[in-house]
DNA sequence: AGCACGCCGACT
DNA sequence: GTCGGCGTGCTC
């Protein structure tokens, strides 16, 4: 028997690939893009095949065989090995640490028992490829136009579509996919959602539009086996429609047609773990390679999405109109709270429009960026706060559950009766979380039905949906919560929205901080007047009542904020002018960190490229590990990319025994 | 990353 | 006397 040689990805930090030798006659070589079975030092993996050739410079004593190749699975066609090894080469990975953990869990195990099964379950199972859609509404003058153009366009054609929440986006794109369906024969389309769970009617939605085609969902909350099944069905071309977070955009979809990135702006588009991609950048990416359209909706775009608009790299297109009849933009007021001092953390005003809610038998949000009941206590008689010992945050007071909670480490303790330091009684909470303005809301509106949803309140499973639905029958008056409820969600009998306390975002360090608040107070607004015919508020409570933000805010306009923010953006030399990437550090010792940074910064020269200094991180010490970030930029994304790769190369020649690094290209956080 | 080998401290 | 700490070395 005659044998070839199989060049195989392998999920490892080591970047390159492993040559093994596979028996087989001339003519009967496996696939580039199938799954392969190696034995991989004394673990056996599954690693995909990139290449498959007579020779290799590897030893024959270190040459092993293959042990079994995943034939009954069709190759991963050339253009998804092509999408893996961009994204690898941008973000400065090895190829199989981005390839192999975009395939399903149940692929990349010895046994194919799950494989098997589901490929069995899909062949048993006629597929339906029938495009006629059902049911479809009329839509208003501007969304035809959108629809029309999205679904005509022809070759890579990045379209922002622009509308404000309730304006029709939705319809705008099933109407879209509708044509294109209907033109393309075999059409695959993905859509792009930020978290499903969120969005369970948009599912039903597409299921009701098509009733003869195949859809498949993609997110993390499905089973193993659920994700198998519904990969498989992308794989083979049967699901016409993909419906998924982030992690779908790496889904293999060989008849891939059309894109849509629903509230392209959103953050968790961006992957904070492992490979930190952004599905929105690869998304385009996608489109670009099979040059097929993509469309981004937004009600306030990413300022990168933005200046590709504006200077007609992306084509825009409005809706300028609420599309639900006599549904108007919801009124927002700002309530100044340096005038009208809060009592329990709630303005005079905002609780004379509560009260008013209540008696008319209307819903209410409150909306508070900040869980738990107090995020410090302190004792008034030495100062002592309620540090964490792990990490530099503060440990936050939960009420209900008489703990002190770390956000960041999962530390908790039994509320001290007394002052660690000095034995005071009289710890008091400081500040405001949303437990603590349930509480005072019940005592001022004792007969007020009162819910809290927020992390804390629907750990179980299930829970949060439990929860809306309560809401959604009329069973609650006031609603308390946390950016948890600012998606997705239409609550129809909704008629104020009260934010408390968004100010902190005004001043951070982060410079995206007041585009990502924009984007939140647009979102939470856009809950209440979504019915129509009642008058819908949104009282915003606020010390600096002048600030030029919240004036766009009342006007709705984020148009002339975002082109102002552009403009500080060029001025100041960030993204989207600057394309930036940042190594960060972790030890034990800060230092260390440090020391490693620097080493960092030194060892490689550069043109045209700006390697800042080494600081700690805002949050230095998170679980005891101490973590320093260096920042990289350039205005030649090129040239940047240049940069880092010759830079990887050394830093893992480096000795780094303490210290952990990682690399993130694009950071959203800073 | 895993997973092994390898050489020094406190325990059944 | 061993169990186990994590340093360092290797993976076709």
């Amino acid at each position: 028997m005659s044998h070839c040689i199989l060049q195989i990805a392998l999920d490892t930090p080591l970047d390159s690939c492993f040559d093994y030798r596979w028996p087989c006659e001339p003519g009967h070589e496996p696939a580039v893009g199938q799954l392969a079975l190696v034995s991989f030092g004394r673990r056996e993996v599954v690693g995909l095949i990139v290449a498959v050739k007579q020779e290799t410079d590897v030893p024959p004593d270190k040459l092993k065989d293959a042990l079994a190749v995943r034939s009954q699975l069709a190759p991963l066609p050339e253009r998804w090995l092509a999408l893996a090894r961009f994204a690898a080469d941008y973000y400065q990975r090895p190829l199989g640490e981005v390839a192999l953990p975009a395939l399903p869990k149940n692929l990349r195990v010895p046994k194919t028992v799950a494989l098997d099964r589901a490929l069995k379950k899909l062949s048993n199972q006629e597929a339906r490829h029938d495009p006629t859609p059902a049911g479809m509404p009329v839509l208003n003058t501007a969304q035809q136009q959108a629809a029309d153009a999205i679904g005509s366009a022809q070759g890579f054609t990045p379209t922002l579509l622009y509308g404000v929440t309730g304006s029709g986006k939705t319809e705008v794109y099933l109407q879209a996919c509708a044509q294109v369906l209907a033109r393309e024969i075999d059409a695959q389309i993905l859509i792009l959602v930020p978290e499903i769970n969120l969005t369970p009617q948009l599912e039903a939605n597409i299921r009701a539009r098509f009733p003869g085609l195949e859809l498949a969902t993609l997110h993390s909350s499905l089973s193993e086996g659920e994700r198998l099944l519904n990969w498989l069905s992308a794989h083979q071309g049967r699901a016409r429609i993909i419906l998924g977070t982030r992690l779908a955009i790496l889904a293999s979809l060989p008849n891939l047609k059309l894109i849509v990135i629903d509230e392209e702006h959103d953050p968790s588009y961006k992957q904070q773990e492992g490979l930190r991609y952004s599905a929105r950048d690869l998304a385009v990416w996608r489109a670009h390679q099979l040059a097929i359209p993509i469309v981004l909706g937004s009600a306030t775009p990413s300022l990168e999405t933005w200046h590709h608009a504006r200077t007609k790299r992306y084509r825009m297109l409005e809706l300028r109109e609420r599309a639900v009849k006599d549904a108007v933009l919801p009124r927002v007021r700002l309530l100044d709270m340096e005038r009208d001092r809060p009592r329990d953390g709630l303005t005079s005003q905002l609780l004379a429009a509560l009260r008013q809610r209540l008696e008319r038998g209307e819903q209410s949000l409150l909306f508070l960026n900040r869980r738990g009941y107090a995020p410090v206590i302190c004792c008034d008689a030495c100062g002592w706060i309620s540090n964490c010992t792990r990490c530099t945050s503060f440990m936050v007071l939960h009420k209900p559950e008489h703990r002190l909670r770390c956000h960041h480490c999962s530390l908790e303790l039994r509320i001290p009766r007394s002052c660690p330091t000095c034995g005071n009684v009289d710890l008091q909470p400081l500040g405001r979380g949303t437990q603590r303005v349930e509480e005072g809301l019940q005592q001022m509106f004792p007969e007020a039905r009162i819910l809290r949803i927020d992390a804390d309140s629907t750990r179980r499973k299930g829970s949060a949906q439990a929860a809306f639905d309560t809401v959604h029958r009329g069973e609650v008056d006031i609603l308390v919560g946390t950016q948890m409820v600012a998606k997705g969600h239409d609550f129809k009998r909704l008629t104020l929205v009260g934010i408390l306390n968004p100010d902190t975002a005004l001043f951070s360090q982060d410079y995206r901080a007041s585009e990502r608040l924009f984007a939140q107070l647009m979102q939470v607004a856009g809950r209440a007047g979504r019915a129509g015919g009642g008058e819908s508020e949104v009282l915003v409570q606020t010390r600096y009542a002048s600030h030029p933000l919240y004036a766009a805010v009342t006007r709705h306009d984020y148009d002339r904020f975002a082109c102002g923010l552009l403009e500080e953006r060029r001025q100041a030399a960030l993204p989207p002018f600057m394309y930036q990437a940042l190594l960060r550090a972790e030890a034990r010792e800060l230092a260390d960190a440090i020391a490693f940074l620097t080493a960092a910064r030194d060892c490689l020269a550069a043109d045209a490229i700006v390697i800042n200094d080494p600081i700690p991180m805002t949050m230095t010490r998170v679980h005891n590990v101490e973590r320093a970030q260096l920042l990289v930029e350039s205005a030649s994304r090129p040239a940047l990319q240049a940069f880092l790769k010759a830079w990887v190369v050394e830093l893992r020649e480096m000795k780094t025994s303490r210290v952990r690094w990682s690399l993130e290209v694009d950071p959203v956080d800073i």
